[in-house]
Formats: C-alpha cells, structure tokens, sequence
DNA sequence: CCTCCGGATTGAAAGGTTTCACAAACCTGG
DNA sequence: CCAGGTTTGTGAAACCTTTCAATCCGGAGG
C-alpha cells in the first residue's frame, strides 16, 4: 500500500486521484478497483480492504462523468417546477424525493419561475447531461420541446397538467371533481347564493373548478344564477382581498353568504378583507380555499379547504418515470387523483 | 448532407447521433464539428451552416458527460437547501438563480429536508459530479465533511449559516442586530416587559436573536428580568399558539405587553391564539415576528416582522462562489448583512 | 513563377471509467 | 494426483468529446 506523496500534500493537490491511482497504490489493476466499486462481492475481502484502504489515503473521488459517458446514462432525476417558492410544488417534490430515495436516485430540482426560456434552457441541460429522468411542471403543456425529447429518448413525465394527447404519461388532480365537492359542502350548510373568487389560471385550472361549482348546484337544483363570479386578475392574496370589498357592496338582496375561492392566497385575502368589514366568518361569509397550504390552517379563522395529494402526486409521478425507464416501450398512462374536502372553521354550520 | 436514415427512423432511434455522425452526414472532419460548436467563429459561414444542417437532421445533442470528462468541470451549480418547503430558502435560491442566469450556468436546487444522511449523499453526489460549485445551508456547519471537499478542491460556500474557523467564504444575517431592532421598537412605542417566544433553532440563531433583545433593553435602561421567555419546543404555528396560551396564563402583574418572536410562524401561531383568547393585537399585546414571510403581511392583523434580505443573501453568495472558482488562491470572505424592521399593524403605536 | 502568410480544416491523443473475454489460482471429490 | 468447476483478478477496448499541432489552400507580395 504505498503512497506516492504521503505528506499531506499542499492545499493545491496535484491532481485529483483516478482509479488507476489507487491501482497502483493497492497494487492491483484497474479492473478490481473498478469491481470494488461496482460488485464488492466479486472481490476478495482482503483485496478489498486494501483497496479501501488506498481509496481513503488518495481521497479518491469517483469521476462520475467518466462513469457515465461508460455506461450511457446517469443516477439523476429532475423536477422542473413551474414556481419554486410556491409550496404546493415542493410538497409535490418531497414526494418524489422519497421514490428517488428507494431506488437510490439523486433528485435535483430546477426552477423555471414561470418563464419559458428558462425551462427551455433546463432541458436542453438536462437532455445533454443524460439524465436518468425528467419530471416537469410545464410552463406550456403544449410545447413541442417535450416532445422531441421524449422522442429523442428521455423519459418525461408531465406534472399537474395534461395534455390532449397522450404522448407522454402524466399526473393531475381532478378539478371538477374539486370544485364539486367544494361547492356541494357549502350547499349541505344551507347556502344557496355562492361567490367564486378566481383568475386567469393557466390551461383551466379555474375554469375546472368553476365547472364542478356549477355541477354541484346543478345536482342540488340550483341554477348557475347561483353562482356569483368575482372575478380577479391574478392569484395572490391582495387579490383575494379586493374580492371582498366588492363582495361587501353588493346589496343584502343579491350578495352570497359563501364564497369558494380558486386557492388559498385568494380565500386568506378575503378572510383578511372580512376581518376589516366587520363580516363574520362563518356566519355572515362561509370561505372555501383551494390547496389546503400550510397557512389555511393556521389563519385566524382556520379555512375549510380542497386538499389535492401533493406528496403522492409527487411520488406517483416518479413512479411512472422510474416504470418508463425500465421499459421504453410502455403504455403512456395518464393518473388523475380526486381531491378531498378538509373542512374547518371557515365553513362550520351556521348558527 | 447524406443520412444515413432519413424516414423517421421508428421510435426506437437505433442510437443517439454523436459528433462523429454529424460529422459524416455534413461530410467534415470530427474537429470541425467541434469547432462549429464551442469556436464557431473559427469556421467560414458555410462549412458552419452544412454541419448545423447535419445536427437538426440527426437531432444532435451534445454528450455533457463526455465534454466534461475532457474539459474537467461542469457548467452547474448547486444549492443544497435545509428545507425546500420553507419559502425562505426558495427566496435565497432565486436570489443564486439571478447570478447563475448571468454566468450562464445551471442551478440545481438539492433538499436536504434537515436529514444529515440526505445532504451527505447529495454532497459525495455533487462531488462526484464535478459540480463547478456547492452552496450550502448545511445541517450541521461544524460537519468535516464540507471541509473534505472544500479540500478536495470543489468551491463551497456556506449560507445563512457561519462557522467558527474561517475555512470557506459564507453569508449569514446578523441574528444579534435583528434581536434588537425589534425589541428596540417595542420598548420606543413603550412596552417595558416583554416575551421571548422561541424554541431551539440549530447553532443559536434563536440564542442571538435573544441576545439581540437584552441588548437593546440594556440600552434602554432595562434589565433582563425585562425579557420573559415562553420557551417553544419547536418552531411551528402550533408552538406559537401555544406560547400563546401560557402568556395569557401569567398574572396580569407580571404579562408581557409585547412579544418577540423568533421565527413568524410562532408569530402567526401567536396571533391566532390571541384573536381565541380575546386578547386585542396590537393594544393588548404588540408583536413582532421575524423573517417577514409572505403570510406576515397577509395576517389578519398584517405583522411587524424582521425582514432578512433573502434574495441578496443568495445572489452574494453566489458571486462569492463565482469568486472562488475564478481564484482558487482567494481569501475566505465572511459576508454579513443587517436586517431590517417592517412595521406593520401588529405594532402600531398605542392609543 | 515562387514564397510566404493566415485562415480553415484535419487527425490523433487524451481524459477516467466500465465491461467482458480471458487467465490464474484455488478447491472438490474421485 | 488429476479433472473439472468456481472464485478472483487482469488487460484492453469502448464511451464521446475537446484540444492542439500539423496540414492544406488560396492569395498577396516579390
């Protein structure tokens, strides 16, 4: 076991150790240290342990890119999300990390904030670095980009959108089913004038819900008259409060006495907007949100709220990519989750 | 421009197209193609447009792994984040994104999610990888193992946390400074005892945030027995309601009429407890949060907090890393930002 | 017409690992 | 003591790109 320059060498190592280093170092061949690291049980225990030995006193760091240019492809999966300071996507991406965990894969996440270029550019590095597997949250469902990768041999798999086509396999929760149940709730308690408060949200996410909302009313007899549109233009809680004031001035004759809200920033600014107009919550306004984040909870009236399975989105997603690897050929499949109703204070029955 | 197949060869692409094949169908040499793609100035126009011709016909893309091996560093970074679902990370995250955008490299986002295994395998990952820098907000800053690689020779920078010795460039927030701006303005609207509600956050955090809080009450004249700690076990909304509870327990002699606490979601916890309990926010109790999360102005009662900057927290360390790589040579900076106070509702001054 | 020059192109080496056919050493049981 | 089998170790080829010294070519200057 001899070391070419035992002394802790300077700060500026001369070159980081190889595996033909630490061959020589072991006085063995390349190929026994190469089976140490890859079949340790095809090795003796005590050439093994002098390997070992000689690894350590190198400080030998496997050269990954060698590795894969090798073997054609890479122990790493990675998750494009679409807003990373969002906390529905890193919920979803902690479910992924746990399938990445069992099959002893590396998850990076990359963060297109939304903006096209930027996801472009994450994918063409990814498709270069041959990743194992790409999961994203596409900015366009629609773009071709996913596609020629997918083509070109890159298992893809789309998260929390869909697609006409089934070219590629996907995960999504149903949003009519979740406005369905949300609004169905509301109607139980004895509501029969509903506000829904949402945007513009991407490829119909809103436009879902809304649905359902009205296919809940249908089901009780109630005309879509029922359903009174405040509409924002975008998402976030300021919004949500703007809602409320113009909720507030509408005559006794005509406003709701509920509300479901397209998410939760949304339901928070009204709950807020409330507080400030001396409306009370449940009794004058019942609030339902939409993604149960951590903060629906713990507001000041705690909020009913449509729970989407983040976590098992997440994992079923990586699931799917780990099934499209193991075999290319594969049926596209396309897994829709149903939401459920976690309901709370904000929608406690009326008095 | 010859291909070899030119139908679109079935799904199964016989095998991804190399420089070698571009090379061929352009009818060049190896070294050309090459040159088209990192010197392209160095090939007349239309050499250059025959071989870009080639690469969209094969569907071209470039083997990363094999680039690196030769060139023997990669074009990514990496953040290996405590916890991905706290929006204060994901808030320095985008703060590294905005260099990295400029430096044209990737950043891979890592969570460690506070397991010491996680983070230990991410790291041997990213090293293997050859990852041209690491950011860190490690779960331990005293591990030996930043020190290995550091040592080893892959740049490190750590975030949001410091270290006693000086052995990597590091940004933190000074934690003593934001302590005592916040208690500093609770004792100038005239609040003379006040809670500490903070549990055991990692490396004393919590500790110099408390000691922030005496120093100011110091400088007013007021001595610790000033300060009343309702200790927290965690660092959750429910802990802060709990806190909550205990508060309003003490007898009225000795209640505090402020609170301070070390993180905003004791402080929501704090708040919801109050709107329970009938205690009036801020005229029977001011409070001050910290870290000024999205939902801190979005409270029913919108909260003073302590705002770090998270984003230049991030871009900072970043530029630090871009340092480091440059010069392996350079001195270690210790970066440290002050923090500032966002008055909001929960303070306003009492009538 | 020859030389020389500079830009464009070429060809081969190098980079660190894995894989695989093969050799060596060892063991078992007849 | 030997045949045959098993376990361990070897060495060279292959993976795909980049780099760099060498070559080629067309044209300017003499």
């Amino acid at each position: 076991m001899t070391v070419q320059d035992p002394h802790e060498a300077g700060p500026a190592d001369a070159r980081a150790a190889g595996i033909k280093d630490v061959a020589a170092a072991a006085g063995v061949s390349l190929g026994t240290v190469s089976n140490v690291l890859n079949r340790p049980d095809r090795v003796s225990p005590g050439t093994r342990a002098k390997v070992e030995a000689a690894m350590a006193e190198l400080r030998f760091v496997r050269n990954e890119s060698a590795r894969q240019l090798r073997v054609g492809h890479s122990r790493v999966l990675a998750y494009v999300m679409l807003d990373g300071r969002n906390p529905f996507f890193t919920d979803v991406a902690a479910g992924m990390e746990d399938t990445a965990d069992e099959e002893d894969l590396s998850l990076f996440l990359c963060n297109s904030a939304n903006l096209a270029t930027r996801e472009a550019a994450y994918l063409s590095r990814l498709e270069q670095q041959r990743v194992q597997g790409i999961l994203i949250t596409p900015v366009d469902p629609g773009s071709p980009q996913l596609d020629e990768i997918a083509r070109r041999g890159t298992p893809l798999v789309i998260v929390d959108r869909t697609r006409p086509t089934a070219s590629h396999c996907s995960v999504a929760v149903d949003d009519v089913v979740g406005g369905e149940i949300a609004v169905r709730h509301l109607v139980e308690q004895g509501h029969e004038r509903i506000g829904f408060v949402g945007g513009l949200l991407g490829v119909g996410q809103v436009r879902d819900r809304r649905e359902g909302a009205l296919r809940a009313l249908r089901a009780a007899g109630l005309g879509p008259d029922h359903l009174v549109d405040l509409t924002t233009s975008q998402m976030g809680v300021a919004d949500g409060g703007n809602a409320g004031q113009r909720l507030a001035g509408l005559p006794a004759s005509s406003r709701p006495t509920a509300a479901f809200c397209a998410n939760d920033l949304l339901a928070l600014g009204l709950l807020q907007a409330c507080a400030a107009l001396r409306l009370r919550v449940p009794d004058d306004l019942a609030i339902v949100g939409y993604d149960d984040i951590e903060f629906a909870a713990a507001a000041t009236v705690p909020l009913t709220s449509v729970r989407q399975p983040r976590r098992r989105l997440g994992r079923t997603a990586a699931e799917l990519l780990m099934q499209e690897t193991a075999d290319p050929g594969h049926e596209h499949q396309q897994v829709t989750f149903t939401p459920e109703l976690v309901v709370r204070a904000s929608t406690y029955p009326r008095a």
